[in-house]
DNA sequence: GAAGCTATGATTAGGCC
DNA sequence: AGGCCTAATCATAGCTT
């Protein structure tokens, strides 16, 4: 734990290993004394070295046979108990362990997405995206779009979802919107309504609106609708 | 060892204590298994808990006993196996059941999927449908139109996908079939089309088509199309 | 091969939630 | 309490002697 950084396996060079038994063995000792002197705890270490016929005992024979008589005094039940213990911990630790990674995980997908999100806005064609990319793209969106939603405060979109018409809500604004047209209807997609959506999501979600961008995407070419139609 | 250098005498204050004594036993396990690991060496470290009933043991308490009888040359080589053997038993069947479980958790999600699209193509609605459903549909249906795509030979899909413009493919059979569209032509996006697609997913995976339905649901209305659409 | 020396990785005390 | 964080201290791997 110096210099370098030590792979945990058994160390093949010789005098190596002897060299770091020694070493450890004495930290161990200290740590274990160390414990029982803050702590006020009965312990006891032993270890039996490569090829010495005696083993290295804390804190002492007598005592540490003192603990091992304690130990060997309880009934088998209670030995089963506590390797039930032992394997709850460990799998604990390894749940732990997953749980961190998928975090991880989880974290670096959501940053790659945004980036392309952002690459999205800038122009950038969706047809190299691997499918997956795309999809959690398109999710991403949806989940953002939602919060675009109630923060608009969606009455307009919800009577427009449940009646069979489109309501001309708010949306007629500049920038030539579209009213947001009813769900079933046959009519055409909204598409510019929904690029709409889009842009203001991205507005939330990357904080700065390039204006030039917008406008020069409003048609169908911006690749962002390819996140509603993602089989294309 | 941090913050201020801790004075090598009992810790009075209660908390403190104990939680020092759980971080110190910690890392003491750790590095009496680092050393095992490294140099090959049997030890056992054994150390009893201010209050608490059991001791904890390194590395179990089978090994520890193994250590303990060769420390006291006794024989109880034969409670030991038996334990491990226990231990290792248990461990396996555990496993065992767990992956039993995650198994059965991924067929019902499975099944919940498949029924849910059954629902839609006889015309439920996907409003009241919990997000992760719909996605899990959308997902399930993404798969298996590859899988048509596939079984249609997609010669024709793909030439729409590398090329600027639609091919006419062998789309224009029965049923009003229209051309396969290129994915960033700018004309009216290919519901109809996509809708076919998702019918003969339909009848590849649920196995017996009801025409009716089909025959009935051959415009916008279908609730299939939520699934392209999710938005609405 | 033991003993001593550091640069560095590991541990952890004391906070904070 | 229990988990997480960070600064401070400790332990030690790879050297040199």
């Amino acid at each position: 734990m110096a210099r370098k950084k030590v792979k945990l396996e058994w160390i093949v060079n010789d005098s190596a290993r002897k060299a770091t038994f020694k070493k450890r063995k004495k930290g161990l000792m200290k740590k274990v004394s160390e414990l029982s002197t803050l702590c006020d705890v009965k312990a006891c270490l032993i270890i039996y070295g490569p090829s010495e016929p005696h083993a290295d005992v804390w804190p002492s024979m007598p005592d540490a046979m003192r603990v091992l008589a304690r130990l060997k005094r309880l009934p088998e039940m209670e030995q089963s108990k506590k390797m039930m213990n032992q394997e709850a911990l460990m799998r604990q630790r390894i749940r732990k362990l997953q749980e961190q990674l998928q975090k991880q995980d989880k974290e670096n997908r959501e940053l790659e997405t945004t980036l392309l999100m952002r690459q999205c806005l800038e122009g950038r064609s969706l047809h190299d995206v691997p499918i997956e990319e795309v999809t959690a793209l398109a999710w991403m969106t949806e989940i953002t779009m939602n919060k675009v939603r109630e923060r608009m405060g969606d009455a307009a979109f919800r009577a427009a979802n449940s009646a069979k018409e489109g309501s001309s809500s708010a949306a007629e604004k500049e920038k030539g919107k579209t009213p947001v047209p009813a769900a079933t209807a046959e009519e055409e997609i909204p598409r510019h309504d929904w690029f709409a959506e889009a842009m203001e999501l991205s507005e939330l979600m990357i904080g700065s609106r390039n204006e030039e961008v917008v406008q020069g995407n409003v048609d169908c070419k911006n690749p962002w609708l390819n996140v509603f139609y993602p089989l294309n």
